[in-house]
DNA sequence: ATTAGCACTCAGGAGTTAAGAGTGCTAACA
DNA sequence: TGTTAGCACTCTTAACTCCTGAGTGCTAAT
């Protein structure tokens, strides 16, 4: 996000749009010359300001909504202002809600994002929308097929991180029962630590063979299981608070609000967004980001790890007037403690 | 919901009532005598239509949101509209999808109705709400402890519904691991079989006294256990297409849309809401609601059963101004197929 | 370099007007 | 006696105008 030009602005600028941008994040309305040169730390008549709020929107910092309105940050200027004008960030004190949480050890991770999901939505008002761990390093610890009737069995999955994956289903006239029982003891001998996403490749090169030889009418059942055990989509989104954003008062027109919601409802486009994401904190205001859906909004993406590799990203949607200060400093506070997390489940594989 | 007194309408005002409530449904805009006289099973003139207009307005039929507008249903005219105007409903296609889901038998009873809840929505643009099935003839089928790690383990529990509940845990040190698979191994031999919504008391009766026996260090173990097993809430709520409910009209106020969205986190209300609703397919309409929330929507409630036993009730909540015809004819349609479902998984308890 | 002053601009609310849709009533009609 | 045509009347809605207040840009004085 480098221009080549250098820019530069007088520690009085600075100041002066440090306090527009912090002001219209706080209120939502263009902030004019006369309500700045009120406040304490700006001890410049309004004329003296208007001129420098002419200096930087012709700079390129700032807007007016009309010829005579107050001015308003532009994308450049949130851009700056995230780059140059926001201090370091302290770990939260609301954080620590979801660091109890986490060290009781109580949930499972998959539950824990959850949970973070909501929480960060609700200490913000903006929409959170997470990318679950992806399952590089997810195993499978163990398949089980549980019968609860004549016709019908549930099948479970469990791996190495705690998450388990259930199905239900009605065994069919053709398929012995016992049959069953020594395909899933193959199964679980076999593909135990196997990791999730070469399952279905173990499967069709190890397992077929093996069973092919001990397992009568054996293709019936393999497929049957198969499709229950090659999962769906090996990476969750979670998303918090979609509600929430209708606090923000730019969605004050029902058409931005239906637009939204449909927009929500692109679970996959939003997953392609956040999987393109880089590591670390990283903020997108307004056009720059490249989907269309989302270019009058701020995205800012934060990523969890396991022995640095990346694992799964959190996000945050909301208006480009965004309380990014707050943000961003909530989210680097969140992305640790989801690597804990992490590494909490992860450290001891068997 | 019966009056006193029996009204008496003309066939030609029935008619005309019908036409107006139809029309009105169908273009949510307030209908004038005009426009009703030049349908083609109306071959009246527009002053007659006034005439019948006006009666139909004394008696409360209609009402007119200003001195020269066109008339809209009152509430009491969309009860009559739903008490005697709408034919017997028949077995709507739409509901063949969910049919198939259902029939497959693959699908856990808990999928079923999320699905159920979302397709609902999604073939009326209205939002549905299914209360689950109430446990009392859901019994334990199985406990087990699954070791991840030195220091954590998921444990599932799976009902004879195929219901599958799960949670993971980080074992205490004090807790001995072989003194927890004793604990499991008591526990499925004495709870297999017991209705879950019993098992707390028996856990305490029967369990408690045996495990003292022969575990040592018993009662931190029994808690964390405990803890697990009587499971949160035994009635689950689905909803379904919360926004799709923003495609309707009278949704054009974002205050109303924020209303209706804080409404709908209070699932508790909700649950207490569709918890009150009798057997059958029953239609609240407006005011009729006891909730204040949703003194200006109608809500439709239908039950599922088993063994005649009420199980679980599906709701549809939208404006007044509703497809009844279509909506009630959807609902017998689903409760039908879950009160199959059900049965489906119910039939062969062991 | 800063500031006071003033003319200018524009959004948004209040008031006005005109068009259109619909009604209620009366009188004519079958 | 039930139905219909006609007409005056009502009320909403959208467009237009007017006015005020907030805010600006520029110039001249400090």
């Amino acid at each position: 996000m480098l221009t080549g030009v250098i820019i530069m602005l007088t520690e009085r600028q600075l100041i002066i749009l440090q306090v527009i941008i912090d002001d219209f994040i706080d209120s939502a309305r263009p902030v004019g010359s006369r309500a700045l040169s009120k406040k304490a730390n700006l001890p410049y008549s309004a004329a003296t300001i208007r001129n420098e709020m002419a200096d930087l929107e012709e700079l390129g910092f700032l807007e007016k909504t009309h010829t005579s309105s107050g001015r308003v940050p532009s994308e450049k200027g949130y851009r700056y202002y995230v780059d140059h004008l926001i201090g370091p960030s302290t770990n939260p004190n609301e954080i620590r809600i979801l660091e109890d949480i986490i060290q009781d050890g109580f949930f499972e991770f998959e539950q824990i994002v959850q949970m973070s999901a909501e929480v960060l939505s609700e200490l913000t008002n903006y929409t959170s929308i997470i990318l679950g761990p992806e399952m590089f390093e997810t195993t499978l610890k163990q398949i089980q097929i549980l019968p609860l009737s004549d016709h019908s069995a549930v099948a479970i999955l469990v791996t190495n991180t705690g998450h388990v994956e259930h199905r239900s289903f009605t065994i069919p006239e053709k398929i012995n029962s016992s049959d069953l029982e020594k395909m899933v003891n193959i199964m679980n001998e076999r593909l135990k630590g196997v990791p999730i996403i070469k399952l279905q490749e173990v499967l069709h090169t190890e397992i077929a063979l093996l069973m092919r030889m001990y397992i009568d009418d054996f293709e019936k059942s393999f497929d049957y299981l198969k499709a229950f055990i090659v999962t769906d989509n090996p990476v969750k989104l979670y998303i918090g608070g979609k509600s929430n954003i209708l606090m923000q008062p730019e969605f004050n027109d029902v058409d931005k609000i239906r637009s939204f919601f449909t927009m929500m409802e692109k679970e996959n486009e939003l997953a392609n967004i956040l999987k393109n994401s880089k590591n670390g904190i990283e903020v997108t205001i307004g056009n720059e980001n490249e989907v269309d859906a989302i270019k009058d909004l701020s995205l800012i993406t934060a990523s969890y790890h396991m022995a640095g590799d990346h694992m799964g990203t959190i996000a945050l949607l909301g208006p480009t007037r965004m309380e990014y200060k707050k943000v961003i400093s909530l989210m680097k506070g969140l992305s640790n403690e989801m690597t804990d997390a992490m590494y909490m489940w992860y450290r001891n594989d068997d």
